[in-house]
DNA sequence: CTTATTCGTTTAGTATATTGACCGAAGCTA
DNA sequence: TAGCTTCGGTCAATATACTAAACGAATAAG
């Protein structure tokens, strides 16, 4: 209760919205606006989830704001950590701890390496962008070949696989949200 | 309303527990979990909040389930949205349905280029490697210069700034969760 | 100065969430 | 069979969320 209504107040004032012209977007009235932002009432999940909606934020997002990490990080290309075996490299941007979100990985397949036939599937989403080279890229039951630039993105339940089957390396880069170790 | 009672009694009966007894451990009335259950009701996040600590759940993890892409995403190198102007370019990742997590774009910082002066500030985390040149990244009271291969990541909240000092254009690949225009 | 507008807060009245007791059904024992 | 227990559903009474209108403060225009 605390914390959520100076979470509703902070989200209003930086859309620059007043509490009038929220309730009206929301389709409740000011004085449940206000009486949230000071904590004197526990709003019912349905009208908090109309102030939500009129602010354009999930109930998900909304309820996830409690682990911040609070210093920036700056990795050398050494410090990045090797977490891949064999042919695949995959180096990880990562603090030490666990409480980020974001996975950003720069990665690279020899020619001829593949995750196998064996389908990854996981929480969370991901994607990439190839830098060099070229790569296979099976999901569920597409399959695609991205050269230099071109990307994909996913939901990572969905069945995939990575596959080089060129002359040269591919290197690329990718990011996946949360991080699913 | 429809979807968080058939929920709540999923997770409920999932635990072996009677509307009683669930009743009881979270501090509210065995009425009040029938009638939720039945779509009767639209609690209150207070209530909702104890209901879902006895079933040892989180706020953010209940109402995570809603809002899953169900499909892979492929983008050619031309198909990458440019929302950059001027000597700054930003290539985007980007699927119309806005329910993603996930943006991973493309940036080119033209020698000389530099976000500005006003310290950028938003909610999120994100981070990036550098493909090729090199970048200055200011962050809170830290600044470095980071090279090919060389990365960064932090929360969005804290002000940043990015600046090509450099005679050559620099590339990078960021990504930021969540996407924040 | 007065008038008008917009802001956030407060409050009385109303709608609704919540409680606690009760109901019938189903299972179990003697 | 009767008697006991536990289940989920229901309902009148009560607590509380919600609304609509009013209030005071701040700002701007005339």
């Amino acid at each position: 209760m605390e914390q959520l209504g100076a979470t509703i107040r902070s989200l209003r004032t930086r859309s620059g919205l007043s509490q009038r012209a929220l309730a009206l977007e929301a389709g409740v009235s000011n004085g449940t606006i206000s009486l949230i932002e000071n904590h004197k009432l526990d709003p019912t999940v349905g009208q908090l989830k109309k102030i939500l909606t009129a602010l354009n934020i999930s109930m998900a997002d909304f309820f996830e704001s409690n682990n911040k990490p609070v210093e920036a990080h700056f990795f050398t290309a050494e410090e990045l950590v090797e977490i891949g075996r064999g042919e695949i490299s995959y180096k990880l941007i990562s603090r030490s701890g666990a409480d980020q979100k974001l996975q950003i990985m720069s990665e690279t397949y020899a020619p001829g390496t593949d995750t196998g036939p064996t389908l990854l599937s996981h929480d969370g989403e991901e994607g990439g962008i190839i830098v060099s080279g070229a790569l296979e890229v099976f999901v569920l039951n597409k399959k695609r070949t991205l050269g230099p630039g071109d990307a994909y993105q996913f939901p990572s339940h969905l069945p995939h696989r990575f596959r080089n089957t060129g002359t040269v390396e591919c290197r690329l880069i990718t990011a996946c949200t949360p991080p699913s170790i």
